[in-house]
Order: structure tokens, then C-alpha cells, then sequence
DNA sequence: GTGGTCTAGACCACG
DNA sequence: GTGGTCTAGACCACC
């Protein structure tokens, strides 16, 4: 499931085991982290993303909540979510944190399953040279 | 929590995520692999298991019967549950695979944060050199 | 035992030897054979087929697990769970495939036990005559 | 597994779902049936037997203390097991009701998956007709 | 509400 | 002793 909502570009894969919300979350994040999204912007509304999406609008709430809980959204009554002052640096930071963590995770399987560290940059070689991007 | 049982060395973190009776699966499927256990070896029965790792029986049959469906063990009736003819080769190709998925994962995301494929490169260096390991 | 669920018609006879959960599972198996489930229905929920048919939630969970794992089920996360895409021809083949093995199991029987082929038929023609049905 | 021993020809399959010591109990019925073995003949020992078909001789004791029971065989102490006089009339009628019975089952179960009794007979014949045999 | 995981403990069949 | 099935009931995440 992909979609185009204002400056976002939401990418959701119901089936690789994280929440729906969560992945809607750190989209968010990543977007603010990179500048896509700047302090102030509007986020998509609830019911439209979820329309969007194609998911329920409870799912985008709960996203939406988490990242105000994180201090990254804030709402503005009658208007809707906005980007907190002060996020980029917050989503930058969990950028980082979240994706060191899940690479940490994915290291330590491969190291139990008896693979060396040689063998493991090997198959990560691999899969980065299979996908298209920068 | 860790345990050694006959040729096996046990690691299980019941944190991470991964469902119990999935790490002891793969587990096994890792030590077929690696050829730690061999066609025709018994390994270790359900109850003895569970109590060694100190879980409940039901989630060591859960892992030993999802083994069975992928043809890795057979059940001995009366006896135990043996290494199937036939099952490296089903072992080795499955922890490619199980290891290719989850890095591929760990990829998507990070590009889809706007992370260049060097900026994910390094990261992973990074990660990966915290780890001991060979 | 017997319920009528949705479009389901499920008969589980509990001391005939078949496990209660394979029972379930082929008579899904056999219902998406027949064209009765289509691809995207939902099937009863586990609670709700449990408390109808009076066995334990798990008892069912188990069958439609392993359906699952045979790509005939699916499993919508906070919705329940719907016949796979693709999932017919499978259903079909597993139906014949069911059927032709225990039909040849008992062959083999008879065949062991002296009787000739033709005797076999005859006692098979008797049989299949006694039961009502299309 | 097949073996020969003495006038009787065994054949188990310890994956066809049938335990193996109702295999042993039924192929001893089977020959007794046939006129293969006579009242008063000697069955081979339990451990020879269970040497020749590499069981555990607790499973050909079981077999052989259910045939008591049914009359069919009888200790001589110091000598064996001999198939017991008025032997062969009780297993002719074993074997049928045997036969029928699973029949019967494999019957049932192909009319609860609403195959018609035409399809269910061109299945049989199929089967049959794979069949080496008389 | 949904499915998924896990525990605890029973009973059975088999060797 | 072994695995296999089933029950009862807990807790969780997700929608």
C-alpha cells in the first residue's frame, strides 16, 4: 500500500510484522527528520490519510498520538495536527535510534545462527546492491 | 535465558519480539545447517527442553511441529523426534532466506527514510563492529 | 456435532479417531473446493466456531493456523481471517489428494489381507451403497 | 518395512497412521483368514519377530496379547504362541468387519467434502486401478 | 471485537 | 519414557 498525501509519501506493508501505526509513525518521523516536513506543516488529517491508506482511522489516530507523546506533533484545535516546534532534532535522533536498533537485532540472529561477520556483510551487500534507491 | 541439551546450545529471548516457539525453531534449523545436528539424531524431547529453558512443553511441541511441516524433523513414535533425511539442505536454504527477509527489511526502512545507501552502509558497519563474534 | 456458521455447515464427530482441529480444516479445505467460501470471505472467528461447536478456541486456532501455512487462510489483523487469494485450486488439489490417500490406504489393506481386487470392489459397491447421499 | 518369517509375510508402515502393533495384529488375522497359517501353528517368537521387523518387541507383545484376547492365538508355555482352534471363522469375520468398517469411513468422509457417489466411485477405481495385485 | 502467544495441566497412544 | 490432542484461561497487540 503506497500513497501520496501533501508532502508525504506513505509506503505500508501490512504483512512484514510491525504495526500499522507504527510504521505510519516513523514515516512521519523520517519525513520531519529529512526536512520533508518542517515545524508548523499541517500533517494530513486523520480520516483522509486513513481513507487514504486505505486502514482504519483508529490506526493513524494511534500514530498520530504516539508522535504528539513524543513531542513531535501537536494539535491545533479547529485546524488539525501541525509539526511541533523543536522536532527535526528529536526525529533525527530516533531515526537513529530506530534504525541501529533493528540492525543491531538483525546482526545478532545471524551472528547466533553461526554465520561469521564476514559471511553476514556478505548477505547484506547482496540484499543493499538488489534494491534501487540513492 | 541459555541452556545447553545434547548437541544444542539454546539462547532464548522471550523481549525481542520473535514468538518463543519461532527462536527454538530456528534454532534448530541453524545447528541442521551448520551440521551440529545431523539426519537420524534425536533431539531434545519436548518436556526435557521446556525445562531446561524453563518454558511450558506446549511451546516446544508448537516449534518441533512446524518443524515437522517443513520436513527438518520426524517424529519416532515413542521415541522422540529425529533429524529427518534430507534436512540440510532444507536447513541451509531456510536460514538464507529467514536472514535475507529480515535484513531486507531493515533495509526498505532505511531507505525509505531517506537514508543514501551509503549513509545505511555505514551504519551497519557500525553495528556491526559493537558485536564479538568471529 | 454440528453447527451451521455463516456459510459453513461443520460436522465434527470427536471419537472417530480424526484430531478435531483436522476436521475442521478439511471441511474448510472442502468447502473452498466446493465453491462455497470464495476468496476474501471471512471465516467464522475463532471464538464465535469454538463456542458453536462447543471444543476450545485453541482446538480451532490450530486448524486455521495450519491453513494458514497452507496459504488457504489469511489473517487480518483486528478483523479475522479470509480465504486466500489462489486459495481454490489448492483446496481442490488438497481435496483430491486427502481423499486418493486414504482411499489407497485402504486398498493396500485389502490387498495385504488376500482379497482379490474384485472382492475389494465388491465389499466397496456394498459399502457405498448402504449411505445416502447425491 | 516388510519381512518374511516363517509361513507369514509382514509389511508395516509406521507413517500410515495405523499404530504399528494393530499392523502386526491385523496381518496376523489377515493370514489366518486366508488359510496362510492353521490352528495349531507356531507364530514367530516376540523377539525374533521383533528383530526381523526392527520394532520394539513390547509393540509385537502388544499385538500378540490382543490376539489373545480375541482367541485367535493362545500361549503354549514353554514352546510359543499357536494360533488357537476355531481360529479361522472368527478372523474371516474380523477381517471383513475390518475392511468394511474403514471403508465406511473413507466413504463418509468423501460425501462430507460433497463429491457425489459417482465422483467418489471414479476415485476408487482410479485408486484400484494403480494397484498391483489380483 | 479480532487473532497470536504462552502457561498449566489433563488424558491418550505408543514403545 | 515419548509425542499428540485437547481444555481452560491468561495477556497482548491490533482495529
Amino acid at each position: 500500500m503506497t500513497c501520496e498525501s501533501g508532502k508525504m509519501f506513505f509506503q505500508i506493508d501490512s504483512t512484514n510484522g510491525i504495526p500499522v501505526y507504527e510504521q505510519v509513525a516513523r514515516q512521519v518521523t523520517f519525513a520531519v527528520a529529512n526536512g520533508a516536513l518542517q515545524s508548523g506543516e499541517l500533517v494530513p488529517s486523520v480520516r483522509q490519510l486513513a481513507r487514504e491508506l486505505a486502514i482504519n482511522p483508529n490506526t493513524v489516530a494511534r500514530a498520530y498520538r504516539q508522535l504528539q507523546d513524543q513531542n513531535i506533533l501537536e494539535s491545533r484545535r479547529g485546524t488539525g495536527m501541525v509539526i511541533a516546534n523543536g522536532a527535526r532534532p528529536i526525529c533525527k535522533t530516533e531515526r537513529t535510534r530506530i534504525l541501529r536498533e533493528r540492525i543491531g537485532y538483525v546482526i545478532d540472529e545471524a551472528l547466533q545462527s553461526q554465520l561469521t561477520k564476514e559471511e553476514i556483510q556478505k548477505l547484506f551487500q547482496s540484499e543493499l546492491g538488489k534494491k534501487r534507491g540513492k
